[in-house]
DNA sequence: TATGAATGAGAGTTCATTCAT
DNA sequence: TATGAATGAACTCTCATTCAT
């Protein structure tokens, strides 16, 4: 339904601009110039609307990363083309990103967040867990490495793509070499 | 005062727990047992009592970084100790990392949050340019160093300690191992 | 639309009988058996509302002062035609009158209610100046007399028409025929 | 005592400057630079310091009338003095004008300025039957005319005196003026 | 006498949601 | 399908008043 992509698509901006609690069903309805009938019809919750929306964006999220990596061998050109890819649907969906942060602060959306979470790191883990295998990472816990890449993609997102508008690639180009650089050596260095 | 500091805490808990917006006014006085008065006694408002919050607790954490380091002249051992203590500290006052990480999402505590995150942001590029000019770091832009630092910091932080109630040490040692690596390659690695 | 009739007209009746501060928008609501929602569907706070009373209630007092003036020659006619035609609104409307009198009193109103009294007065300096160029009356102040014959008006008005619920013919009579014995004489009579 | 006095000359500034429900007890004891106990020591509740404050200025007011007037045997000009004594009074208090006025529209003062109206209105009007029985003023009702002096008086007082601020001379002549000449004819003049 | 923290009813306002049309 | 008036619970905030100290 044409109507149900457009509350969807305005809602989501609206919510990314000024917050999901900033943010009423009166001003969703009255952007599109329709009744708040409307609304109700194509969803049964301003709740649900949120939800709808972390929903499809983070599916079309993963697709786009699984497409990128399907024919590659090397766990990480794999790791490596998946930071990239992430950043880039990032900034081309930068309304998605802020979404995506606040609602896992938002109560009744953490819970979805989190699910959201744990296959982005469950898919990570498994491009670790090989190239620990093949003997280019070091063994070292992968789920925490997986998570450490994923917060070095989110904060740097966050900064330079989303804050200061800049194209993906610096930023992109950054958070694989950090993270390479992270993951790579044999073993841990010492600490003090 | 008494009050003020039983209003301030127990504010915090609730607002790490359910939420800014999900937490009334009327609900903080009454876990306090007392009239909603007294709330508007100590605070002119709801949002300056979070914006009281944020200002002290990042304060008190910043003290803490800086005397933690103070006395330490390698750049590099300065940036270890600034992450474990910031770990240590968030496993200290795991209620206010939930207040930080959602406050930045809420409209009017965005610019308080961007300003905390600038002066962390600040601190940290001055220990990785002195450690680029000792030659421990490769040339790289420090910014982007320093928040890739700070984003795996606050990934570590928020599913370890603050998910899932670890102490502070493994996630810091991860991070530590991590970031140092990252940090260290006298030229970053090829991109493919 | 009907409804926005019925709270104007609910609310005029209550500001008159209790006054403004001492109405709460919850009566005004209960009284008519509807929801508080309707009230901000129709207004944008209760500010509005008086203002919008006020606004409505003074236009229609000044277009019928005007239509019968309209085709009056004698200035001093004219004025006495006034005086009645204010004073029978008044008594036709006595629930807008101790608005009137009241809102001079409540800050935000009191521009209001200034400018709609300069309007009265400016209207009436205009017969005034007839009058003397005419050489009906002495030349004085118009404005003073014109602000000493609505003191006149308002005061009666209040006393015989609104307090003690008299038609309005007796204090109108009263009232022209002190206000033209008022302007009448051709010099000032001399000062003590 | 001292600090009823200033509590009573505090809170009638405070009334007339800015209304009597828009003035809270905290501010009047903040200007003061006391504690909220201190009001209620001197005044069981804020209305009773209002009614209180209106009790003892028109009582003021009223003594400073009749000593004027006591030895002046004619009537008309027992009027004359009463009227430039008022305005006189009016202008050296202006504050209590602002809050006669007011007072009158707010529902628990409604009965108190009624009765201190009347004690006026009283007054005037003995003087008006003394200078009907003289023949110096035609016998029409003596409260009507009493009224519609009253009126001149109170609205040249807060047209000039209060809102501009002129002193009281200018606006006394011309009530003076314009009320002798609307008292004296001898037969009311016809009404078209 | 005086303080000022505490009370709590009640104010104005918002907004997700419903439903007759 | 769509409208938009209506609902009413919940919200933030105010303030006259009380009372332990």
């Amino acid at each position: 339904m044409q109507r149900r992509a457009q509350l969807l698509e305005c809602a989501t901006e609206m919510f990314a601009e000024r917050g999901y609690h900033e943010t009423s069903v009166a001003e969703i309805v009255d952007r599109l110039g329709v009744g708040k009938g409307v609304f109700y019809w194509y969803f049964s919750s301003k709740e649900e609307l949120l939800a709808e929306i972390l929903r499809g964006s983070s599916l079309d999220l993963r697709r786009r990363q699984q497409a990128s990596i399907r024919d590659i061998a090397d766990p990480m050109v794999r790791i490596e083309i998946g930071i990239r890819t992430s950043m880039q649907w990032f900034y081309e969906h930068r309304k998605y990103f802020a979404l995506f942060q606040s609602a896992a602060n938002i109560e009744p959306f953490a819970s979805v967040a989190r699910k959201n979470s744990d296959v982005a790191i469950a898919d990570a883990v498994r491009h670790i867990k090989d190239a620990i295998v093949e003997g280019q990472i070091a063994d070292q816990d992968p789920e925490m490495l997986a998570q450490a890449v994923v917060g070095v993609i989110e904060k740097l997102t966050r900064v330079y793509i989303f804050d200061r508008d800049e194209p993906a690639d610096r930023a992109a180009d950054a958070t694989v070499s950090f993270c390479l650089n992270g993951l790579c050596r044999l073993s841990p260095i010492p600490v003090s």
